[in-house]
DNA sequence: AAGCCGGGGTT
DNA sequence: AACCCAGGCTT
């Protein structure tokens, strides 16, 4: 028996029901592919629920405004995504006729679509014979062939390929790469796999060397930077103000309270909101709110919310007027929104 | 080749 | 605190 019947074999019985998992639809495969890059499937299910309801067809995705499918977006992360996605649905409506492809080459070409997301969606929409390399199957095949080869550097990467293309089966590529990426995803999974009940332990080389715990190899190690950011809540009794970040960088195009960033830890402990840079505001307060500290996965974000409240709230230039009562229209940013939340429940629930 | 891009879960 | 998650883009 073959590796990718053997690997089927287990698949069949043990896998998750997934809700793409019952379509053929190009264009739906797409939308989860996008979603679960870098993201685990239970933070994204309920994205995908949101968007096949929302934007049904490509069309419907092409039609809606950057604003709106950013805002579908929030919280999930890494924006490009979004913009991406939008971008390539009107791509495929003003080039393809609006009908999604579902070749391997063809889907390469769309932006936000790389190797994986392409031999993931052509496998399952067309039955292409392409096989997927995810974290998965690192993890898998760096077990199964005790690969010392890093994960995150050329060479390595090949290799783990051309083993997936050998392996991967000529009848069913579509079920061998779910299979592969179930297995990894809950077997031979990074902590704890289940080795003593594993149909490959006899055939894996990182068991037989005790080396799964190390496998796959991995050289980079981020480091994060410090960032000093104050955001002002400035309002008065109907509005507040908000504005698009522009900057490149995180939360590009997202939405955010006025910011003045400090240069480093220093600046931002002495730091008292000036705004002259703003406008010729009548102030009645100011004072410091809360502070957090949010984490990306290479910059520590120190955050102080001030609030700030001015007798008549004008519109000024680069910024926009939102009604207190109604927040949430735009996406913003997780500390921003959840900063926001606060704002609308009763003081009385405030801790 | 290396750096950038989020938010959340697990150990 | 470190690592990872159905990765891809930019430099």
């Amino acid at each position: 028996m073959t590796f990718s019947e053997q690997l089927t074999n287990w698949y069949l019985p043990n896998k998750r029901d997934l809700p793409w998992r019952n379509t053929q639809d190009p264009y739906k495969i797409w939308l989860s592919e996008i979603i679960l890059q870098q993201t685990r499937i239970e933070q994204g299910l309920s994205y995908y629920y949101t968007f096949v309801e929302k934007y049904p067809t490509v069309a419907d995705l092409a039609a809606a405004e950057l604003d709106a499918v950013l805002k579908d977006w929030e919280g999930l992360g890494y924006y490009s995504r979004a913009r991406n996605l939008h971008f390539t649905a009107n791509s495929v409506m003003d080039s393809l006729n609006g009908k999604f492809p579902n070749s391997y080459e063809e889907l390469l070409k769309l932006k936000g679509v790389g190797t994986y997301t392409a031999a993931a969606i052509s496998s399952f929409a067309s039955k292409e014979k392409r096989a997927v390399v995810d974290g998965n199957v690192y993890r898998v095949l760096g077990r199964l062939y005790n690969i010392e080869d890093p994960i995150d550097a050329n060479p390595g990467k090949k290799r783990y390929q051309e083993i997936a293309d050998d392996l991967i089966s000529d009848k069913y590529p579509d079920l061998h790469n779910q299979a592969i990426m179930e297995f990894g995803a809950t077997h031979c999974t990074k902590h704890k796999p289940k080795c003593e009940t594993c149909i490959f332990q006899k055939q894996c080389l990182a068991f037989q060397k005790n080396t799964i715990d190390s496998r796959p190899v991995k050289k980079k190690k981020n480091k994060i930077q410090n960032r000093y950011l104050n955001f002002y809540h400035i309002a008065d009794q109907n509005n507040f103000l908000i504005q698009q970040r522009t900057d490149k960088g995180i939360w590009f195009q997202l939405y955010q309270l006025p910011l003045h960033e400090s240069l480093d830890k220093r600046g931002f402990d002495n730091h008292i909101p000036n705004l002259e840079l703003l406008g010729d505001f009548e102030i009645f307060s100011i004072h410091p709110d809360r502070n957090l500290i949010h984490l990306l996965s290479h910059q520590k974000l120190h955050i102080r919310f001030w609030k700030i409240e001015v007798k008549e709230l004008k519109k000024i230039e680069q910024h926009q007027l939102v009604s207190l009562a109604d927040p949430v229209a735009k996406a913003f940013p997780k500390p921003i929104s959840e900063f926001l939340q606060n704002q609308l429940k009763p003081k009385l629930f405030q801790k």
